[in-house]
DNA sequence: CTAGTTACTTGCTATTTACAAGTGACTAAT
DNA sequence: ATTAGTCACTTGTAAATAGCAAGTAACTAG
């Protein structure tokens, strides 16, 4: 096999068993992937805007989970303005639909994380666009 | 620092960020750690138990998250028979309280994600004692 | 006193992550 | 036309974590 094969391998769900929960895990079970998730329903969509989210994601990291996303039509991308040509990136409903995982996170931590800015925090943060 | 340093570290969640979904993530974003707690949820308790769950955790990892878990509260391990003591791990009410995020996952794999064996059967193979 | 069971621990290799720096396409300013 | 800047990545490398096989300790039953 060649130097060059740095393509992000599809990482084939259920792999380990057909357990809904397992095959979730195989496709989201880590630190960064459902932030980005979190980070495109708060209303991000380009890179940058990723990478300036408070947790710090590196940016090698970013590309390869951006690119995984997409295998998985968790999310899409488009371009949204020429010269220059950009893109942002944006979930299909199948990403969407991820919004009761993410919800029911927001409620076992805030119950049980000390420290954890509230749902309604989040809100009023995204709405004073002053969510970064 | 001694060679014996294999203590666990306790994770601060909230390392990165306030963020509930980043806090969660700090303690159980990660490919295993859920499949404990849905483990847990389905009756299992023991470490064999665990280790004989279809999708074959590696024993010290399994080790290192039943500590983690027991450090942050989310279970207990308490002896169930003397002679020979044996301890079974259980779900504290913090742990508990992950089953919404373990049935949001289910809802979106059985949706999403070919395959997976459905919410229905899962319940049916651990009435049948069939859950392996 | 030997074999078996349970619950781990250890050693080693492989894969993944983190961090810093670099690249390429494009644009706007001098 | 050259230079500086932005955006969206890619590459290199060190450190951390995961995965696998084997080993160990405590106990018990035969």
């Amino acid at each position: 096999m060649n130097k060059k094969d740095k393509v992000v391998k599809s990482i084939e769900p259920c792999s380990r068993s057909k357990c809904p929960v397992s095959c979730v895990l195989d496709l989201l079970g880590d630190k960064w992937t459902l932030l980005l998730v979190r980070d495109l329903l708060l209303g991000k969509g380009t890179y940058t805007e990723f990478q300036q989210s408070p947790e710090g994601i590196p940016t090698n990291i970013l590309a390869e989970r951006l690119k995984r996303l997409q295998i998985a039509e968790i999310i899409e991308k488009l371009p949204y303005q020429e010269r220059p040509l950009r893109y942002r990136y944006q979930l299909t409903e199948k990403g969407r639909d991820l919004y009761p995982v993410l919800s029911a996170m927001i409620d076992w931590g805030n119950r049980y994380v000390e420290g954890t800015i509230s749902r309604a925090e989040i809100v009023a943060l995204v709405a004073a666009k002053k969510y970064t």
